[in-house]
DNA sequence: GCATGATAAATGAC
DNA sequence: GTCATTTATCATGC
């Protein structure tokens, strides 16, 4: 009962840490891999979640808040998608 | 279990303008604003969660009454407090101290 | 000062 | 009931 009035304090939760560039580059190279359908199952995330060294719930997070935030700011995104997608594009080429 | 009956699945690329994305969107227009509830409420969601996990219907609805919340917020606020109580007891399985930090930057 | 990751309400599939 | 989500909000990084 006691710790429920600290939950501001030492709260374990949002101790947040940016993800490493080589981490957000592989999961933006599925989002935009996969923009038809950016729904990773439960074994491409625990994939994705090995990749990037980070939990299957970060993964999860991190695909939750792309796409709102994909849909919120479409004209961006574009800028990023097209990115992605010339370097799919260029791997497919090669 | 990915499905492709979500709001936001139907997400439809359309590229006629160097990459232009629209929407099919399909569906709910009116959903709920998310609205925090205060720390009262919290503090006594939290209290009879301790006693119970489940709560009854008797209980849920004098909590609603009490903290003027539905019995439907009552109901989910529940379900979300179980799951969120699932996810820290597996995280803290196969880390005790909760430091597990490993640093690829 | 926003970008970003994590959490808190709310919905829906099953 | 669980549980993957959507959405807004929170807390932090830089």
């Amino acid at each position: 009962a006691v710790m429920i009035l600290r939950s501001r304090f030492l709260d374990a939760r949002r101790k947040r840490r940016n993800f490493s560039k080589q981490a957000t580059e592989v999961l933006n190279e599925y989002f935009y891999g996969h923009l038809s359908n950016p729904y990773p199952s439960e074994e491409a995330k625990e994939d994705l979640a090995r990749q990037c060294n980070i939990t299957v719930s970060q993964v999860s997070n991190w695909f939750g808040n792309k796409r709102i935030r994909y849909k919120k700011n479409m004209a961006k995104a574009q800028e990023e998608a097209s990115i992605y997608a010339a370097k799919k594009n260029a791997h497919v080429t090669l | 279990p990915f499905a492709a009956n979500y709001p936001m699945a139907n997400l439809d690329v359309n590229l006629s303008d160097g990459g232009q994305l629209e929407w099919t969107s399909s569906s709910h227009s009116m959903r709920k604003k998310r609205k925090p509830y205060t720390k009262a409420q919290t503090l006594e969601l939290e209290k009879e969660f301790l006693y119970n996990t489940y709560v009854s219907k008797q209980k849920r609805w004098e909590l609603a009454k009490y903290l003027h919340l539905t019995e439907r917020q009552v109901k989910i606020w529940f379900q979300n407090r179980r799951m969120k109580d699932k996810k820290q007891k597996q995280r803290t399985s196969g880390d005790p101290s909760g430091m597990l930090m490993q640093a690829s930057l």
